[in-house]
Formats: structure tokens, sequence, C-alpha cells
DNA sequence: CTGTTAGCGCATTCAC
DNA sequence: GTGAATGCGCTAACAG
């Protein structure tokens, strides 16, 4: 068998009488018997409002500093019937969106004494299934995910887990629960527009190959609607690489795009990390940016704010996406404990474009 | 009381007698019930490797799949004494060095069937004392946190937690455990001996100005050291901002470089975001990157490939960091399962200057 | 203000 | 191949 986290006395011989579990381990029952007091009393005072004497209170405390005692949380989950635990998912860990919303959600649930299992799903919607499945044995109070695009399997998880969920980053046609988004759709239509009243008419998009990342299909389908109610053409369309697109794509994108349409006057593209990629690459050909062609990104990301030319972009709070995404999840829970009917809502963020220098 | 995470068994009356805990989850109870077997069977069918009748089994889990049967961690946890978790800590989650880190760990980790629990501590050493109290809670079988720097009272509670620590991203004088790392001072020194090869001598440092980030504070003691080794002026020093240094701390930083020593001819910055930060404003300013001044960053993010001119840096293999970190946990972990003593490990990993377009 | 009792849902151990 | 008893460390509920 084997033993976690045992918990050593430091410097301090137990009294005789005064044994540690079989395991070693220091517990609350432990503490108990060295401040001669039962162990409900050393539950009662480590928690702040429960009534215990000041003196009482004051000499467990003193005894939990000295043996360094850190509670279980394990059976507390089991005696309370909640586990302190939300788990929220995202595509990648390694872009600062999503890291922005963590933290954005992470502020909200810190202070609400929620841990948080973070999970990143790389782009996949099996992986998100097995996280889920995961996840759901540590039976968070509330899940967060990112996007209405789910597996199957995942679905029927997380109906019959019957907890609290969240969709972020889109607007689902068919929400699992609460959803704290905006459209990609629009978003990509929104940077076409702009791009067409800066006199721009010949515009090309370039975006990741797989399907994984439906948002960014969104955004290429938003392209697709701007173009058609411009009626300008929404063919020069260049998918390059795979999911998640990044700056190593722009060069094969930019190359791809400029042979197939090369008097294209300006590119969307589905992220900045392609942007700069494609700008870079511009950069190194001698290709005037915006003077020949304008580049526009999305996601506002530092590279975008900093480079030079500074890029043009689609900009959304971030941060604003997981704070109200773990409001909405913490209204959830409280509803559910207070065995309340809740309607999940539905908060729209809105995202603006940029206006910079690539376009 | 509270709820969490009820599961309901979707499309499926319970018979009678067939009850849910008083809560009205599904435990492995209900299942068994259904299944007209007991727990210990069911919990036997779960497990690939234990003696149940082909058919018993089949019957089991295709009851677990009708009902969406997701096993508690909590009780498991219980019972066998062990957690599943391990914790993480790095400073920034939203920094692509520590991302690929993580998802090195995960790697390896999710292999072991172990989940993360991950903190990102904002290079806070009393937020990641806080996260370490936290995470403890819920006994780890181990915990990884970043460089060697420590509150006192996080020292204190990892000793008496008595739990495998590794430390990464450093080489600590005094190891809490194990370490999987490398020399800062070496790598800054490394880098100013390359931009001196390179016939450069007037050699300036921009960093950060806060003591958190105390592998940047390490890099800065480095190109000290090996500028008082080579001879040339040591002191051309800017902090700015507080960490974590980004791209935004460029254009200032710059400017103060430029103001006190105005004939500067390479800049070794703490971070690749910086050095991009810098690099760019140059190129707003007009200045010659790498005519006039030379630049360099650390880290090899992505910008610095891809950007242009393509900045020198120092790159670590980040991600092997994160494997070869989780791999030094696993051994703790086994070591101790086996009841086994183990010596902590020291495994450096190695860095190298990366000569591009900017130095 | 403090103690006692009971139980959370699973795995371990031992019978059968 | 299967079942029954037991206990993990904490807290809710109630008794004192």
């Amino acid at each position: 068998m084997r033993i976690v986290a045992r918990q050593k006395v430091a410097g301090l011989k137990l009294e005789p009488g005064v044994s540690t579990t079989s395991a070693g381990a220091v517990t609350m029952q432990t503490v108990a018997r060295m401040a001669g007091v039962s162990a409900m009393t050393v539950s009662r005072a480590l928690k702040s409002d429960a009534s215990v004497s000041e003196e009482t209170r004051d000499r467990i405390l003193e005894i939990v500093r000295r043996v360094g005692y850190v509670p279980d949380a394990t059976p507390r989950v089991f005696a309370t019937r909640r586990s302190g635990f939300v788990a929220a998912l995202v595509p990648s860990l390694n872009n600062s969106n999503f890291a922005d919303t963590v933290h954005g959600m992470s502020e909200i649930f810190d202070s609400a004494g929620l841990q948080m299992l973070l999970g990143d799903t790389e782009y996949s919607l099996s992986r998100e299934e097995d996280l889920i499945r995961a996840f759901l044995q540590r039976r968070p109070e509330a899940i967060v995910l990112t996007g209405g695009a789910h597996s199957e399997g995942a679905r029927k998880l997380l109906m019959s887990a019957d907890v609290p969920i969240v969709e972020t980053w889109d607007l689902p046609k068919e929400p699992l629960g609460d959803v704290v988004g905006f459209s990609n759709e629009e978003a990509g239509a929104a940077i076409v527009r702009y791009l067409y009243e800066r006199g721009r008419r010949r515009i090309g998009f370039i975006g990741g190959k797989t399907s994984f990342d439906t948002r960014g299909t969104q955004r290429r389908a938003g392209f697709k609607k701007a173009t058609r109610a411009l009626r300008i053409p929404g063919d020069r369309v260049v998918l390059a690489g795979k999911s998640p697109v990044s700056m190593t794509q722009g060069p094969e994108a930019l190359e791809a795009m400029l042979e197939r349409w090369p008097d294209v006057d300006a590119i969307v593209c589905v992220s900045d990390l392609s942007a700069f990629g494609v700008l870079a690459e511009c950069q190194r050909r001698g290709i005037d940016v915006p003077g020949r062609i304008a580049i526009a990104g999305f996601g506002d990301f530092e590279v975008a704010r900093w480079c030079c030319p500074r890029l043009t972009t689609v900009r959304v709070d971030c941060e604003e996406i997981g704070r109200a995404a773990a409001e909405a999840a913490l209204a959830a829970i409280d509803a559910r404990g207070r065995n309340q009917v809740r309607r999940p809502e539905v908060k729209r963020i809105a995202f603006e474009v940029v206006a910079r220098e690539t376009a």
C-alpha cells in the first residue's frame, strides 16, 4: 500500500498515546489528543465562524502551527458532499487568450474558495471527452468548457453528471447550460466589413486546416458571409497547418495565397499569431504592409500591440469571459445549494475591431 | 447541505428498491443492485485486471454505460490512500515557456494516471505559499515547483508534508528534493560572451524591476559576471516595469537605456518578450538592428523564431524540463510506494545560444 | 461551548 | 468468481 503525503511532526516528539494514524500522518485526531479536546473541537477551531472558546482555539491553532498540520480535504469532501473543485477546459494553455480567461476565472473561483481543475484539450474533442470523464470523478461543482462543440460521449457524460455547465468563447445553438461568449461568425464578418470600408476589395482569409478549432471555422464562415453580403469575392481562402494555428503557418500560408491570388489586397487571419507570421513574412519579402496588403488578426495578443507595424485586430475581453463564466458557475452552484431552479443564462461579451497600422 | 454533482440516471426508471443515495447520486451500490451483484463485483468489473466472469462484467459495463455512471474518486482516495493528484506550480501560465513545461509534465503524468493540480503563483512567493497550503489539503503525491526561492512558510509546509518535491528551471543551492533545471546565471553569461565574440563591447541588460523573478535576477547576475570577466563595462543595466517582464516594457526600457548610455551596441534582454518589445521599438525609431544595436533574448519563444529580423536567443527545452520533472516525481512516488529510500537527483537541462539575425 | 454518534462510497481483506 | 465486513478522516446533527 502506498502512502500519500505523510505528514511528519517536525521537531516534536509525540507523547505516548498520542499516536498518528497507521500511515503515520498527522490527522485532526492527533491534534485533538495533543490539545486534550475532541476532533470536533479542532474542526471548529479551524473554521473561523464556529463557536469555540478563545483560549481553546488559540491552544489548538498553536499546536496546528507547531506540527504543521494541514487538514485533509478528502474526508471533508466526503462529509460535506462538496468537492471544492471546479473543472475548466481550454483548447490550449499555451495561448494567452485562453490563459487570460483562465486567469479571470481563477480570480473569481479563488475568492469563492473553489479550486480549479484545469485541462488542456489540445483542440481535440476526444481529449476533451477524456478529460471530462477524468474530472467528473472528482465531482466538480461546476464545469466550464470552451466552445459549444463536444463529442456525443462528452454530452452524455455531462448530462448524466447533472453538474452545472458553462460554455465560453462562443454562442452554441444548443447550450448545455450557461453561456458566456460572443459570435465568432460576427467577429469574422466585422473585420471584413472594416477592411471593405478601408477600400479593400480583394480580401483573403488564412486559417487552420483542421476542424477542431470551431471558433476559427466560424470566423471563416463570417468571412464568407460578409464577402457575399458585400458582393466581393469570398473564395480567397487558404487553410494551412493544423490547429492551433500559429506564427509558424505564416510563410507557407502567404506563399499559397500569393500564388493563387497574387492580387490579394487584404488578409484576414484566424488569429493574431498567424497574422503576425504573415506580417513578418511580408517584411522578409519586402511586401509593403498595409500599402500593398492589409493584414488583420484576431485576439489582440500582446504581439499585436507591440509589433511594428502594429496589428489591426479584433479584441475580446478574455479575462472578462473568465470572470463572467466563473460567476455564472457560482450562481448555478449556489442555486443548486438552495435547491432552487435556475434558468441558465446567455451572457454576450462584446468584441471590437481595433484599428491599428496593418489595416 | 449542498449536493455536488448528482448523477441523474438518464432515461431510465430505477426499479423499486434500487435506490440512489440520499443525495440522489448514482453510486457503485446503485449499479450493483441493478446488476444484481454486490458493489464489490462492480468495483472489480471496472478495473480490467480483477477477476470477474466475462458475462457479469459485460452486464455491469452495459449498465454503467446506460446510466452514465462515473465512479467517485473521493472514496477511492480514502480507501487506497492515494490521491491521484500531483501539484505543479508555475510563475505564470501566460508564458509559453512555462506552458510548454506544463505540457511536458502532463504528458508524463497523464500516462501515469495522475491528475495535475495546476497553480499560477503570479511570480509571488506569498501566493506560492497559499497555493501550496491549498494544494496540500488534496494530499498530492508529489509537488513540482518552479525555481528554488520559496518563503519560509512554504518551506515549513513542504517539510512537514513529507511529500516528494521537484524544483525546476533552476539549480537551487539547497534543494528541497529533486531538481530539473539549469543555471540561469550561466545562461546570462553565455549570451554576453556570444555578443563579445561578435565584437560587441558596450553591452547593456534589460530586465524587470521586481525581485520575484529570481531566474531573471540570476541571468542579470550572469551578465554582471561575464562583463567583469571580459573586462567590459557591466553597469549598463535598466530595470523596467514589473515581472512578468513583457513586450510592454520595450519602449520605456529602450528609452532609458539610450538616454543614459547612447553608445550601447548590444542589449541582452531577460526574455524574448522584452527583447521583441525592444526590437519593435528600434524599428519604430529607425535604429538599425543589428547594425547599430544587437539584441538578444531568452527562451526561444515563437515570436523570436518568426519575427523579422529573427531574434538571437537562448534556447532551453522547456517541455523536456516538464517531462524530466514529472519523471523524477514518478520515481520518488514509486520509491515511496515501495518504502524505499531514494536520494533526490539533480538533472541538468542543456541550454544553447541560438544565433539568429538580431545579434 | 463541547462531546458523541453516525455516515459519506469506495477498496482491502478475508470468507465462502 | 463473488460477497460481507471493515475502515479511511472528517463534519452534520444532536445531546449535554
